[in-house]
DNA sequence: GATCCAACTTACAGCGCTGTAAACAAGCTG
DNA sequence: CAGCTTGTTTACAGCGCTGTAAGTTGGATC
């Protein structure tokens, strides 16, 4: 079986071959009788459009790239499903190119050997900086996500993390917990997303009249829950005494609860933690995490949209758009007065 | 900034159009000398291939579609990131086809949407049927993953679903275990996993001389953790009794994990659980989770292995691989002899 | 120095589709 | 019924690249 063209079509229905292009794509200046004999010929020969010579012809190709460091990681899989959703609605169709945490495969993202790939690129960057990013970009329509200090030049959607943090810290404070500590700062982390977390951390306290311990801002060798729970536990072997924790993210706060209980500390009870995405791992966690939860089909949307407006032409300065977020309340930092009270 | 086009390079360069090509793709008779003047001329007019044209011309995408039920399912998740790697590993961009359970999205898939987009397809189908699919599929490369009946007209990579599960009852009979229970049946399903899954437990079962009680076939509205909590709740309530459980998926086995605690039962002192995919979500569930673990790099590696084979132009009956498993034992379901006993 | 060969370079015809401008048809108007 | 409209269809030139076949060059060979 040959490929069908549509040039073989339109000899078959015998018409030109802008009448077969303009039924495929159902224009509306044509007649019920020309259209019927060409869905014919189309049906008969089971024509299906090459879209990469449509491409070519149009110049747009109707993807969009989302770079994300890793795809299996419970906040970028959750939140690229709900990019591949909004996308499906605008009529895109999603690339999923994965950075692995390497500088040179998110400038590879920006820089792109080739061309014309695809019409405009979501990145959530974790190593290059707003300068590199200035630098590199070329003009493929760019929306960016992520907490890192951004470019001007660039559209970016990201939640309030500081104020997310400081909401998270008021919710344990209502609870009646005092000594509240922070997991996770990780070596070599130049995303401002935990720099902007352990500030909205330290407002929280600060609004509170309380002090701000060092001691219990805890450090991590890496990202993983392996990491947040080796973290606490290090801290209790110290010493070192809390009653809540707010981590990074809900991975750090699962590996954290894991240590807690190795601990014989029980949360909510002893100590209470929120996490940090909101993601099925959490919600599933033991006990269940309470955790902060940016929006992230409104991210997704919001990052679409901006995304759209570039690739229909939009010029100027970047927008800097801020999505909600909300506190998941679950039984690691429960509502209501903390039972220590 | 204008776009640049190969034509622009060569009157620069003052050569022609095919030389310019030939530094590109590092075609090996050009001489340094030429080779050193068009690069000055590309790098000083940024000039970057357009891949459209290149694919147009070439007929091939450098692509492949990876239609899955959900790009956040942590089984899947992980999966699509090995997809990734070993995908780049072999020259391919991946373009992630999110079918969300529904029959026409994967009908879609197999039909025109990728006509001339990609240069194959890894699918997942959890509606279609070995007929459809081979009534429906054209002549795209296509490789199939899950334990849905396959068409003998496509390739094919699986792990033995009903040895792996065997080999779980085997493991939980080791502890001494002798109530062993299988979580779960979903009305509508109509993949073969849950069906292979269910006939492996039924004949490790078997094997040890152990009756069949349908009892202890549990059944779920749907594929959460939700269901899953809820149809242990519904067998407990019922008075229903064992002592070991073999799930059908993490997140069903992370269900029955809450419900199990809810109730007051023991894991795995009372009750021994395993759950299925080897998932993050699993790893740090409460206890950690036994499970059953599909090698999902191998299934990554051979799938792209044989997508790549038919793309270069292999004939012939689909292929059906065998991908090997193992059991990742943790905590739910740990080595040696139950505390029972 | 004529001949041949290998190594390199070029010209150009597509790949399959769409946008544009021009052609044609049919219905109205005066 | 010529002259306009409006509505419908057509012809064809690209979109930017690569494969092919046909040149060109410089050196080795006799």
């Amino acid at each position: 079986m040959k490929k069908v063209r549509l040039a073989d079509v339109a000899k078959v229905a015998g018409v030109s071959m802008k009448t077969v292009s303009n039924v495929v794509h159902d224009y509306p200046h044509v007649t019920p009788e020309m259209r019927r004999k060409v869905q014919l010929a189309i049906d008969e020969l089971g024509y299906k459009p090459n879209l990469t010579a449509r491409r070519l012809a149009t110049g747009r190709t109707g993807m969009i790239a989302f770079a994300i460091p890793e795809i299996d990681h419970p906040y970028f899989s959750e939140l690229s499903r709900y990019i591949a959703e909004e996308a499906s609605l605008r009529g895109y169709r999603v690339l999923v190119e994965q950075t692995l945490n390497s500088l040179s495969a998110e400038q590879a993202v920006l820089n792109d050997r080739e061309a014309g790939l695809v019409d405009g690129v979501i990145f959530h960057p974790v190593r290059m900086q707003a300068l590199d990013i200035a630098m590199l970009r070329r003009d493929v329509p760019l929306v960016l996500l992520g907490e890192s200090t951004m470019p001007v030049t660039a559209d970016h959607v990201m939640i309030d993390n500081v104020a997310a943090a400081r909401d998270g810290v008021r919710h344990l404070l209502g609870q009646g917990r005092r000594r509240i500590a922070f997991l996770g700062l990780v070596a070599g982390d130049i995303t401002g997303s935990t720099d902007q977390r352990l500030l909205g951390y330290q407002q929280g306290l600060v609004e509170a009249n309380l002090p701000l311990d060092p001691q219990l801002v805890f450090s991590a060798p890496d990202f993983s829950p392996e990491a947040g729970a080796e973290a606490v536990r290090r801290a209790l072997d110290s010493g070192i005494r809390f009653d809540g924790m707010i981590c990074r993210d809900d991975r750090f706060a699962t590996g954290a609860l894991h240590a807690l209980r190795g601990a014989g500390v029980n949360v909510p009870e002893d100590v209470a933690v929120i996490g940090w995405d909101d993601t099925e791992l959490g919600r599933w966690a033991t006990p269940r995490l309470t955790s902060i939860s940016p929006d992230k089909r409104e991210l997704a949307a919001t990052a679409l949209e901006m995304l759209g407006e570039r690739i229909g032409g939009l010029q100027g300065i970047g927008r800097h758009r801020i999505a909600s977020h909300s506190l998941s309340i679950r039984e690691s930092a429960p509502a209501g007065a903390s039972v220590l009270l």
